[in-house]
DNA sequence: ACCTGAACACCGTTCAAGT
DNA sequence: ACCTGAACACCGTTCAAGT
């Protein structure tokens, strides 16, 4: 097959391992990736992981930042710049769909962006699109920073225990308004999706109730219509 | 002292288990706390833990639970019920103040409230102020998963790494609008504390508008208005 | 350059033994 | 009832050694 004679290919490649880790996470959970089981995974020793990582959290990294990069991004490039509640209702929904997919690698991207590019991107976006719209720069920040508040943490909230499926966990007497909230466990996703769109459009019709004064203001303030 | 002759003192207690291991958390991070290290902070050797929770899991959530206690819940039992706006707002602050004083707790509360009293009690007193007021349940539901969404992924946000304090890291070919994002890591108590404000106000200015509707719809609806 | 085995300093948890 | 030491089955990471 090989044309010229090549010094053995390599066994691993970063590719290959965030591969095997983001399948392990999504399988069984964050707490299943230990460096000597996903190398045994890979059909190699512990150690061989670190020619291709500085340390564990290096590919955890890279698994929350392979999650980060199907977030949909393409409704901030739309033609009509104006339209910054439709984008961001857009984005958060993807948002939340490729968390949801992903539930185990949520407290990681939870963290933050840090170093991560798919989460840098997805930072750049939302903010160069609320400028566009003509927020001004530091409510711009805002925004993308209550988003993601929001957005984590609801695929926080979703993913985990929440509420245990078990009936004897709620007293009524200690807790009055609680007596079916056992049946919380069952309804989870019914009721996650529900709190999610209640919340998200009472975010979005609260921002652009926001709106109008923000964008005067930034008129009459410190006069920064530096063109693109 | 001891009036009677009794059998030696137990050294430990679930108590001062709890609160030598709160100090750790907070003084170290989660990563600091093994059942070895906090049980040499105790004076003691690491299987006695289990003689007082059945796992290092139950120590923690029994943390985490500490911290939910501190959450203020006073003002749902003002006698204006209607005034529900006011109440969620400063249980919102309250309930964020909690977290951000117990950064490294935030992870664990964020799974949920499992069987955590503390925890249970937050819920059923949001849950029962939102329906005096005149929600529908299912509303109320909805709005204290929300509230709890936006709290803990804003304290979860502000907490972690958030963005890098290097300015190498983001490349303005790559990223073009986070041109100064590396200031944001000098000024994130800020930017969080703002990004809070404005989506806490949002939110209630959203879930405001949605009030008169839902109120009407439930009044139509099934008559429920069993008194109390 | 990339992989290995051996080694170091840790883990959570169980359990028989002591008091 | 409560604490102990010893033990089991793991960890992440380093490093000299091999190819």
């Amino acid at each position: 097959m090989c044309r010229m004679a090549r010094p053995r290919k390599p066994l691993l490649s970063r590719e290959r391992i965030v591969g095997a880790a983001s399948a392990l996470v999504d399988a069984e959970g964050l707490d299943a990736v230990s460096t000597r089981r996903l190398a045994a995974e890979l059909g190699v020793s512990g150690p061989s992981l670190y020619n291709h990582f500085r340390n564990k959290d290096e590919i955890l990294d890279a698994v929350a930042d392979a999650v980060s990069a199907k977030v949909d991004l393409s409704m901030f490039d739309a033609s009509d710049s104006r339209d910054w509640r439709t984008a961001l209702h857009d984005w958060a929904v993807s948002y939340r769909a490729a968390l949801t997919e992903h539930p185990h690698v949520v407290p990681v991207l939870a963290r933050g962006p840090g170093r991560r590019p798919a989460a840098l991107r997805v930072a750049d976006a939302v903010f160069g699109a609320m400028v566009r719209a003509g927020w001004p720069p530091a409510q711009a920040t805002r925004i993308g920073a209550l988003m993601r508040y929001f957005i984590t943490g609801s695929a926080l909230g979703s993913f985990a225990r929440g509420f245990v499926d078990d009936e004897s966990a709620y007293d009524p007497c200690d807790y009055p308004h609680l007596g079916q909230a056992h049946l919380l466990a069952e309804r989870r996703e019914e009721i996650d999706e529900g709190a999610f769109e209640t919340g998200l459009r009472a975010l979005l019709d609260g921002l652009a109730a926001q709106y109008e004064t923000a964008v005067r203001a930034s008129r009459t303030g410190p006069s920064r219509t530096d063109g693109p």
